[in-house]
DNA sequence: AGTTTTACATTGGACGTCCGTCCAATAAAA
DNA sequence: TTTTATTGGACGGACGTCCAATGTAAAACT
């Protein structure tokens, strides 16, 4: 059965294994057994292409990051304007692809259990600073470096609360209405007085 | 040393125990041990006043959920207006005792490690809905029952959304910043058309 | 008031379980 | 023959839970 160059599939198996595992028993009944038993291999090869637990998990949130990155780079390429690429953002933010059930409640156990890991810690902290980066980036043309400050850290807040909020109520096939309500919510900081 | 009535203080003592376990070194690393240590028991005691781990984690995450609801009781009582009211919400939310860093990091890791038991998913349900509940009931007479739905799925979802940016940021200390944010989304949301 | 009894608080370690990690062995492709 | 992929179990450690033993304050009794 053994090929060679079958790094990047297992690992994409593990990660896919990983976030499957955490979405149906949570964080802390996702052993390395169960998710390599999903995953179809046995629990050694874990290690043999993933330093340790913890970089799995690590992998497996780069992960989720690239797919959201790489939506977001997409839509914004075809933008023209500082709003067309500001919805883009937005639009991104709720991408179907992370729209599954499965990555939200694997992303939400990430993000509780962040603290006890430096490098997880550290993956979140970068997403935190692109998003709020690329969101201030398109607000200072349209109303100015103090106040889109303030607008980017609220658009930011209410994307991962609505983001929350369905993760929780587990409703992951409506994606347009977050999206609409944040968009209305960029509209009203833009329009609105200080 | 054995006084009788002990159970409420000592209860009390291991919830805070256990917050402060939880924002030290994480969720996992939440042990009945350490927790016991910290507060300045035995491990066995843990039993004696809790059904098992869990348990007590169930009635730590209780706890903050009392806090902030004394806390809105409290500001309701003194208001006088359906928007009033609506502020008394939004200013509870973001109350004091609960701004502190160590119920911030415990907070979330609880709503990260949810899913692993029923108790803890339950308890969250019952804020969620509550949250929601309390602002539908003010929204309601203000801009109408339709629009009021999509209203307090906004500011629950900014409130969740601001919280969990300032938990990861560890920046407890400025309450009123994300206040005054939430306030002028609710305003904008009752002024605005749809 | 002094003594016994009762009920509770508390300890600290034993026990069984489960987990992450490691490794020797095997198999297949190059 | 060499390299790579893969297995499955062994190992040590850590954890939650349980329990027998001990000490003590309060109540009951004489």
């Amino acid at each position: 059965m053994p090929k060679r160059g079958m790094k990047p599939i297992r690992r994409q198996q593990l990660i896919d294994a990983a976030i499957a595992s955490i979405h149906e028993h949570g964080f802390s009944s996702a052993t390395v057994a169960r998710i390599a038993r999903k995953a179809g291999v046995s629990t050694g090869i874990v290690h043999h292409y993933f330093a340790d637990k913890n970089d799995l998990l690590a992998a497996t949130m780069r992960a989720m990051l690239d797919i959201l990155r790489r939506e977001a780079v997409e839509r914004m390429r075809v933008a023209r304007s500082p709003l067309e690429r500001l919805y883009a953002i937005i639009h991104a933010s709720y991408g179907d692809a992370q729209f599954g059930e499965e990555v939200f409640s694997a992303w939400l156990a990430l993000y509780g259990n962040a603290r006890d890991s430096q490098k997880l810690q550290r993956i979140l902290f970068i997403y935190h600073r692109r998003l709020h980066s690329n969101l201030l980036h398109e607000l200072v043309p349209l109303i100015g470096r103090e106040r889109a400050q303030e607008a980017a850290l609220g658009i930011g807040a209410l994307i991962d609360g609505l983001w929350l909020r369905y993760a929780l109520t587990g409703r992951p096939d409506d994606a347009e209405t977050p999206r609409a309500m944040t968009r209305a919510y960029a509209d009203a900081m833009i329009a609105g007085k200080s």
